[in-house]
DNA sequence: GTCTATACACCGATAGAC
DNA sequence: GTCTATCGGTGTATAGAC
């Protein structure tokens, strides 16, 4: 069997949607229903371990997600700033510019603990670990490095929440030119 | 008349905890009223506006410790160094070392768009703006102290956020450490 | 001011027809 | 695979006794 994997993947997209806006309490099975166009019961076809499967569902492939779009770039083999600012790049675009909200800081929030912890646990330590292997591969010492890729993804994640916040959008653009100069500064200094 | 206030202020604090660990949507009645010890008609005695006035009451108040225990030290008198300084050691009590979320960052993720925004709004601009006098103050151009004091509070409230995903505390006071060394660094510089 | 009892809407979830 | 109809439970909010 070759699978019609297609349309179970808009479904997951409409699904990450209300998820991201709403917490995963404040995602109620009507407006589920709504933005995927589905009845509640189909929704039980397609998951039947209800609402936690659906969430579920989504954080996972949010992970892969994470992987392909965002660490993926920091692997290559370009030059460390090079690679860092694509990876700014796509996360400018993946979260709207800052008018999207990262999903694994909403469960962070608003998940019951325990049911995704671990998920989102992984997340952000693989990017983080990731962001520090390029530093570290850049040249700066692994502990730096380390410090330096924990605050980034910090003030990614608080600029996406702050920002909502103010209501002011551009800081976040700000932010990610920043931050691709001064993750590696004072590398290139010689001697 | 002069008021009791007291009782009522120990209601404010058990209603912040449970808005802070669940968010809005997911602070039930049932929970306050676990966690007051108050029925929920008695709740509704002293909020007579429902859930929606107890979360409003909750946001003003905090804007107000804010205030007072954040921004507060940063208009003293002392040095511009040993007043984020305290700034810093008044968040690191203030959010228990990092095992405590932020009540507007909490807010601005699971809130109803519009109910609180302007007091969130509010909240995250002075406390930016003090802390960006400051540095003035201390002698950074204003352009980049703005920008300085909104990293700044974006690295704290996304620290928040990722380290209770990581399930690590720890980098929220190492973060707190090196925002007090680099908010002025490259200040006292002399010629 | 606090309680018990209750109203009514909406929640997540299921049954069963098509 | 999708639907309508419906279940039991819980949510917010009120009534009224004490």
């Amino acid at each position: 069997m070759r699978p019609p994997l297609v349309p179970k993947e808009d479904v997951l997209n409409e699904l990450t949607k209300v998820f991201r806006e709403s917490g995963l309490e404040g995602a109620t099975l009507t407006r589920i229903s709504r933005a995927t166009g589905l009845g509640k019961a189909s929704l039980y076809h397609h998951f039947p371990g209800g609402k936690q499967e659906m969430a579920l569902a989504v954080v996972k492939r949010s992970n892969l997600q994470l992987q392909e779009k965002v660490i993926g770039p920091l692997q290559g083999d370009g030059e460390p700033t090079a690679r860092i600012r694509q990876m700014m790049r796509n996360l400018d675009k993946y979260y709207g510019s800052g008018k999207e909200s990262c999903l694994l800081g909403v469960l962070t929030v608003t998940g019951s603990r325990g049911l995704f912890h671990e998920h989102i646990k992984v997340g952000f330590a693989t990017w983080i670990k990731s962001l520090a292997s390029v530093l570290v591969e850049a040249g700066l010492p692994k502990k730096l490095a380390t410090t330096r890729a924990e605050n980034a993804i910090f003030s990614i994640e608080g600029a996406l929440v702050v920002c909502r916040g103010l209501g002011n959008v551009a800081s976040f653009r700000r932010l990610l030119r920043e931050l691709s100069a001064d993750l590696l500064r004072e590398v290139e200094d010689p001697i």
